[in-house]
DNA sequence: TTTATGATTCGATAATTATCAAATCATGGA
DNA sequence: TCCATGATTTGATAATTATCGAATCATAAA
């Protein structure tokens, strides 16, 4: 994650109903949700709500796919790491004891721990 | 962190100066620094920077001290981890397999592990 | 008190954003 | 092909935001 990507992702979670779209399907999983059960759970008008997923996609925080006549929302969780590293990065002058979120579904290796730098002469 | 507070946090981050300046200020950890030197570094001019600080600070993000005629600003280190919880509540169904990210300079906790909950029935 | 310096506030302007009714597009079934 | 359904796009409007010159405020030193 570059400050290029990085302030349209912030600018698309900085909204009321564009955050709430996005936790709910950061806890939806890999599974994903349809704009009909999004709208119905968080009453979002349809055209409202599809002006939110296109932003969140074209961020670059969401993936789609579709099936049938229903399109599939979830979260890019690549993306969302990326976020988290890019906001912590270098934390407290890169001492090494702080550390990234990672959050991996159905996968093994979860927490990564920062390179140390040399500490800074004081 | 809450949703209430979660919106103007992440909307003060998500304009390039202000996420400019609270990379800064992350790096330079709890000694902080005063406008003057932030606007040097950024190129930014001081009645703009101060407008950023001002949203910074009133979204919780940043913290500020007096140290003379030099006002000294800092990371909320708990408001930025806060945030981070609040982003990744419940990933993937809080099947436990993700992690919270927290800084703390010159802390030893420095992760925690999510509870996990039961698993959904398939 | 006067002066200098670091920082903020005011005010005006330009640019961006959220909302939703109406229209359009895309898929699957009759 | 025609219809129904899920979703997006268009277009217009209302509201919010970023910028910086000029003025003001706060502290420290002369």
């Amino acid at each position: 994650m570059e400050s290029t990507n990085a302030v349209p992702a912030l600018a698309a979670l900085a909204q009321e109903h564009r955050l709430d779209v996005f936790r709910l399907l950061v806890q939806a999983g890999l599974e994903g949700l349809p704009p009909s059960q999004i709208a119905e759970r968080l009453k979002i008008a349809p055209p409202t709500l599809s002006f939110h997923l296109a932003q969140l996609r074209h961020a670059g925080l969401l993936q789609v796919r579709r099936d049938g006549r229903s399109l599939i929302y979830t979260v890019n969780y690549e993306a969302m790491n990326g976020l988290m590293e890019f906001l912590t990065d270098n934390c407290c002058g890169g001492d090494g004891s702080c550390r990234v979120p990672v959050c991996e579904p159905r996968s093994a290796t979860l927490v990564r721990r920062r390179a140390a730098r040399p500490a800074r002469p004081s």
